[in-house]
DNA sequence: TGGCTTTGTCAACGCCTGTTGACAAGCGTC
DNA sequence: GACGCTTGTCAACAGGCGTTGACAAAGCCA
């Protein structure tokens, strides 16, 4: 997307695409491994003005968080389909789904010191304690857990299966056909 | 565990007490973070030592990593009790298990663009291979791979609560009793 | 046109990193 | 004791990082 010359002057698209380069970055990488460069290149801008614009890299890393839907999304829809929906986004709309990106950056740079105690307030406010409050019923704190819990989980797995589950068509499908029930089971009580 | 005075010659000695610090570093911090200079403090050593004996920072992470135990301890013990036996492991002995230190390494540096490779060939190969090799039976792949995801799910959920699953002790036995059924069953098939 | 604010660029700063090569001291052997 | 190998220390390097302040140019208003 970048074009020869000097760029237009547009403050406001220019913040927006920033954040949303920012976004698409720290969704791929760390925090750590995310470098204000990177992003200004992507943009097509200089570093400097990252910093004027957003104060901080951790700022900047804020924002971005905050700008993704939070877990709220994952809940729209009927409650009693919930298990096979979101198997079968997991299974099979990775991260193609808008609404995980933020969870996507999450797990990224939960590993990392500086971004980890950002992620955690945020995760706590936008994922654990809307899920909590949508499950409701009894042990709702726990069920909400361990749902949270299987799902960033199968992220991790195919993540450390290097960006797939390597296994076929139909092993996906038994895959989700087994995840299906299990999530519903937390979410029924 | 840092004396004064120069430290004794033992490169055995100093060899293996640098791994060692190098797990432990690597297991509470992401590879990013942990620096070499960190780890030759904890040792009591010149960072220097450490790039002679182990060449770069990769080989030592990787030697690290080769230095844990792998998944195949957490397979041990009777088949039909695996999944009372880690759901327990999994909400009331969180990172004590020596056991686990492996995966703790390797859910620290799995977002690190560096680390992010190694990883998951280490995974691969100790990890789902051998627990996929173990379960047996049907669609063991899936059920591996579900199993695998299950259980780091729940350590990154209880490290994105900041390092516990901030329930209260009856709330860690219904979760430990939600969660043995659900790991058992994928056992059985 | 002349000034003023906004928007973006550029060069540089200080800091931290992994790694290297020269140097010092311990220790066994002749 | 003198040599030589091993073990550990020290200082320095090159490279990358986030951030800063000075500067250029664009657009607006009188």
């Amino acid at each position: 997307m970048l074009c020869p010359g000097p760029r237009p002057r547009n403050a406001a698209a220019t913040r927006t695409a920033i954040l949303e380069a920012a976004r698409d970055r720290f969704a791929a990488e760390s925090y750590d491994d995310v470098g204000m460069r990177d992003i200004a290149r992507d943009v097509g801008v200089d570093a400097a003005l990252i910093s004027r614009y957003f104060g901080s890299k951790d700022d900047l890393f804020l924002a971005a968080l905050d700008s993704c839907s939070d877990g709220s999304t994952l809940m729209s829809g009927d409650k009693s389909e919930f298990g096979r929906r979101v198997a079968h986004e997991i299974v099979f709309e990775p991260k193609k789904a808008e609404k995980l990106k933020g969870m996507a950056i999450m797990l990224r740079s939960i590993g990392s010191n500086k971004a980890a105690e950002m992620v955690q307030n945020t995760c706590t406010a936008r994922f654990f304690g809307p899920l909590e409050e949508w499950i409701s019923g009894p042990d709702a704190r726990v069920r909400a857990r361990l749902l949270a819990g299987f799902i960033m989980g199968m992220s991790v797995s195919r993540e450390l299966g290097g960006g797939s589950f390597n296994i076929d068509q139909a092993d996906c499908e038994k895959m989700r056909d087994r995840l299906a029930p299990i999530l519903q089971g937390l979410i029924d009580g």
